[in-house]
Parts: structure tokens; sequence; C-alpha cells
DNA sequence: AATGAATGAGCCTTCATTCAT
DNA sequence: TATGAATGAAGGCTCATTCAT
């Protein structure tokens, strides 16, 4: 450990405490200063580092939010087939909701509330470019049906993240077997 | 109309402005007062309807919830076949969806909240139960694939509701030949 | 009973519930809607009766303390030798403290409070004057010291009421054999 | 004086205006808004020295209570003889009654309301234990009356307490001749 | 950069009192 | 007489934000 903290350090505190309070209680039951407690930092210097509770929030949320479509794309390449590609998205989202869930339940708090803004940071419409290109492609070259992106993703990630959430809230247990055999129903779906 | 309210109507005035109000602005913009106001009497009488604020956005819920469920579930008859059945709880779904957006945004976000107990009330339960009924009736009749029944639900119903909420948000225009190809698609997902 | 409640019952019902429950609640903590409920009538009605929550307890202490001091001066004849009279008053004082916790709770808070009003009741004043009457007398017979009765009060009446509240609080055990070596004490502090 | 307030000012500004405030219109008519007027603070900052209004109310109690009986008990020494220490006691408990009227209007109030707790702080718990033992060793060494200590309290200090409040009230006029006659009428009240 | 005391607006809730019936 | 729904003025408390140090 260095001598001195780097002044990152105290703003990654500041974000990850506000991840983990925020998941857990809720916007409205997480005060700055309940934050700026748990980071181990003064109140005031969030007013350093962000210019209100709301702006943390944006950020927390552009982080966060990015961070999940990234590991979702993970290990992703053109050059495999489609069906492997699918496989890697179904089993990726899987992965990340339910090891991380308290980035979920920010995410689900955030995406359900009054801080979501219509314009979305660029480095996350990047990334869900990325997501729709595989469906377009795929509809394109035939493999997959002649539906808008938005609804082959709906019927497949999106079913993979609803499956993970429930096993995390306990409704299903969602094995390996399961989730395979999910993963091929959910092919059934959007392939032609 | 009687010239004058029963004792229900102002509940009831209570509980549509709250709905109004949180559905746009969130719980926690939504002071009592205001929903007093909206609806058109004094901040004090609502805590003669209702133990707190809490309570009354629970009550809300529950009442929310219940009708959300028995609209999907209408019309629904175990004579039909299988996928008229189907047919029937996609449309509903998809119809109460799209016109009842404030109900929508209100049922997100209180699930999505801390506000969410572990425990539902009955008659939702009783509801829940219909459906789910539905889904493993068709796996013991081997019309549906032997997946659990809330993974089924993902696969269709839960489709039918986020296309539904897309359109609403403006992401996909889900006219009735887009609904009826995605059932369709769904079906394959579902079905043996 | 009678078919009918006759006024005064209610408005005694009333002053009972009032009592009881400022007594053991205090005045802030025991809101006019509780009188109501436990005395078995309707908020608004009280209003009938008193003109206010303040005048509804005036009356009560008007009440109450006329009850104590007539109880304590029970008994009481100016034919007795004075040092009957004193022994009748001290143990009419402990009898009252120790038999009436709630009207003591209720005279006391009372008295220590801004209800208290710079004037007493014509019946109350009557009452305390014939205490006086007593004291001033065996000041002028030559049997009591020559202090103001309001002195040879304290000294004496006064005393045993403190000695029953601390009965009653647990912090002595006032028995007999207490309370009349007590009495006996005071009486050298009082006689000539 | 500095220029710059120290905490302790502000708090201790805070306690001051509670008293004076408490004493002259009660517990209930002393709002903390009001409290933090007087004492030139915001409301807010009342809630970073104390937890609740209870609580401020609970901690001056203790401060004033503590501050009473240490000047009860102020130039006490065991070296004088018991009726020298007696009339220390007698004076010093008139002494303080006269000259802290708003500090004895909020200890009965307190002590008469559902604010009073059954255990006292450790300290003032120490002080009473002094006094006790003035009259206990009085009793052991023949002195006093073999009665509890808490009866010759009543019978002597509980008396002076009660002259020196009708003093204040203007019922009696408690110059040095009748302190000093009352003071050798209680003595023979609890000396053998 | 950093602290944390201080501010003050606003929130939920209570309750004495009124009034239509 | 009697009810109890309704009102509306406070009150206690929280918390995002500022600022002197």
């Amino acid at each position: 450990m260095s001598g001195k903290d780097r002044p990152t350090d105290k703003r990654n505190a500041i974000l990850d405490a506000a991840l983990e309070l925020i998941a857990e209680r809720g916007f409205h039951d997480t005060p700055v200063s309940m934050i700026a407690k748990v980071s181990g930092v003064s109140a005031g210097i969030i007013y350093h580092y962000f210019d209100s509770k709301d702006e943390l929030i944006q950020v927390l949320y552009g982080e966060v939010k990015l961070d999940m479509l990234r590991r979702v794309g993970e290990g992703y390449s053109s050059d495999l087939p489609y069906r492997e590609r699918y496989d890697r998205l179904w089993s990726n989202s899987v992965d990340y909701v339910i090891s991380h869930p308290k980035q979920m339940r920010f995410l689900e708090q955030f995406e359900n509330s009054s801080y979501l803004k219509p314009t979305l940071p660029h480095a996350v419409l990047v990334e869900i470019e990325r997501l729709v290109g595989f469906y377009s492609a795929g509809t394109a070259d035939g493999v997959l049906k002649d539906l808008p992106p938005a609804v082959l993703i709906s019927m497949s990630v999106g079913v993979a993240a609803a499956l993970a959430k429930q096993h995390v809230g306990g409704a299903v247990v969602l094995d390996d077997e399961l989730s395979s055999a999910s993963a091929r129903a959910c092919w059934e779906a959007i392939s032609i």
C-alpha cells in the first residue's frame, strides 16, 4: 500500500460504497452521509468528486452498465458460428447476473426509477450496438428469424437474464443442465 | 352519480392519485401532501384510510397487481386447446402492458424497490397459481416442453411483456403482425 | 341498567377515562380521540360536554382536587383534641395517597404543568380554608408553634403525602408503625 | 473569550434555551424549532448534538439534577457537628430553590411526567448517596431518630424545599427568621 | 484535498376541533 | 344528543448541500 491514497482510490471507494448501499437499501434510504461513512471519507469531499448525489448515481450507473455489457460480450468473436456465439452470450448473461447480484439490484432499481435518462452514455451505446450487430447479422445471414433485433434479444439474452434473476431469488434452480435446455429452447424461438 | 361521495370514492381517489403520481414521479418524489392535493382531500384524511404512506403503497400494489393478473387471465378457459389459450395469454399480456402504462411503471418500480415484501397477498397468489397451472398441465399433457413453469413463463408471457414494454418506450413498434410473429416464435421455444 | 344512559353518565365516563389515561400516559400522549374510545363515546360528543380538551382537564382537576381535600378532611371535627385531629389528617392523607395513585399522578402532573391556573375553584378554596383553620386555631390556642399555617402544613400533611408517595413508588415501606412514628416526629416539629 | 464558538458553546446554548423555554412553557409547548431559534442555531444541528428531543431533555435533566444536588451538598463536611451540617443542608436547599426557579420548574415537570426513567445517572446516584449518608450516620450516632433516611429527608430537606417553593410562589415570605425557625422546628422532628 | 459542523427546506405524521348527517 | 369523517396547522426529524477551517 502506498503511503497516500490516490484520489482515484477515494473516488472508487465512494462509488463502491454507493453501489453496495443502494443495492441493499434503495436510493432513498441511502443518505450521502452514509455513503461517506461506509467509504471512509467525509461527506463534504463527495461534492468534490461529484456535483450532486444525482450525478454520483448517474456516473455509477454508467460504469456498472458498461461493465455489465462488456462482460456479457466477453470472449465473443464474429469468427465463431452463430450458435456458438449465441451460447456464449447466453452463458455470459447467466453468469453475470448470478455473480453480480448487487450490480443487478442497482441496475434494476435505476432503470425503473426516475433517475433513468433518455440518453445513454456513448460507450454504453457502443456495446449495445455490438450486441444488436450479432442479431441483425444473424437475420441477414438467414440464420435467425426476420424479427427486429430488439425482439430477438428479448427472446434470448432477455430470457437468460430473467431466469438467472429467478435463480438468485430462489424461484428456480438454474443448474447447467436447465440453463442449456433453456438456451436450446430459446434458440428454437429465434433461429429459422 | 349521487351528490354525495361514498367513503369508498375518497379512498379510491387517493389510490388513483397515488398511482398516477408515483408512476410519473417515483415513490420519493411523491409526498403524501401531493397525493392529497391531486385527489382533492386533506392530507390528514389519508391516515384515516391508511396507516401510513407505506401501507397505502402496499395496498395499491396489491390492487394493481391483482387487477393485472386477472386481466391477463381473462377469457381463459381450460376447454380451449393449448395453443389458443397461449395466444390468449400472449395478447392479454401485450394489451395490458400497452394500455396500462401507469400501472406498469408503478409495478416495476415497486417490485424493484425495498417496498417489495417476500409474501404476496393471497388473492394474488391464487391468480399466479392459475397461470402456473396452464404451463404445468401443458407439460403433463406432452404439449409443452418439460421445463419448470417459471421458465416457460419467462419464455412466453415474460417476452410478451418485455416486447410490449419496448413498444411503449418506442424501441419497437409492436403491431399485430409483429406480435403474432413473436408469439409464434416463442411458441416454438416452449412447445415440443 | 336503564334503557338509556343519562347524559351525566357519559360525562362521567369521559372524565374517568381522561383521568385514567392521563395518569398513565400524560397529557400529551392522551389524544381526545383516545379518551373517546376508552370512554365509549364519539370524539365529537366530548365537545358537547366540554368546550375544549383544556377545559375538560380543568374540570377534571377541580373534581379530583376537591374530592381529595374532602377525603383528607373526612371525619374531622373541631370537638376533638388537636392531637387527635392531627392524627386524623395524617392518616387520611396517607390513606388517600396510597389508595388513589391515579388521582395523585394526575394531580401532580397538573400542578407541575402549565395547565395550572393561579385561581382555584371556590369549593376547593373552601376546603383549603378548613385545613388552614385547623393550624391557625392550633397556633392561637397555644398548641401549635407560631408559624404560618402554610409552613405547619408542609411540616405535617405535606410530609405525610411525601412519605405515602414514596411508599407507592417503593422507596420506603410505610406500614402502620412507621406511619405512626413519623406522625409523632412531625408532631414534635409543629407542636409547642 | 475567543472569537469562535467552541462546539460545546453551541451545545450549551441549546441546553440553556431548552431549560428556559421548558420551564416557562412546558415540554409540549416547546417545539424544537423554538429551542433552535432562542439558542441561535438551526433546527437541524440540534440533532447533531442530541439523538432526539427526548434525549435532549434526558441529558438536560441529568445535568440540572446533578448540579442541584451538588449545590445542596456544598460546603458540607463530616467534620462538622450534625446540627451544623443540618443547617448547611437546609440553607443550601432553600437558597437553591429560591435562586433557581427555572431549574426547579423544569425538575418538577420532568419528575412528574412520563419522561422520568426508573434509573438515574450514576453521578446523580452518588450525590444522593452522600445525602443519605448524613442521615444514616446521624441515626447510627444516636443523634437522629431511628427512622429510614428517606423519611428523615422528607422531614427536613423536603420541607425546606417545599417552603422555598412556596416563597417563590408568593404563598409565604421565607425570610431568614422564618427559615431559621422552620429549620429549628424540623430539627425537633428528626433529632432525638 | 479534506473535514464535519451547520443550514434549512421539506417530509411524514398527529391531533384538537368542526360539521354534515 | 350523537357520530366519525374531514380538516389543517404544527411538530419532530432527515438529509442534500454548503462553508469555515
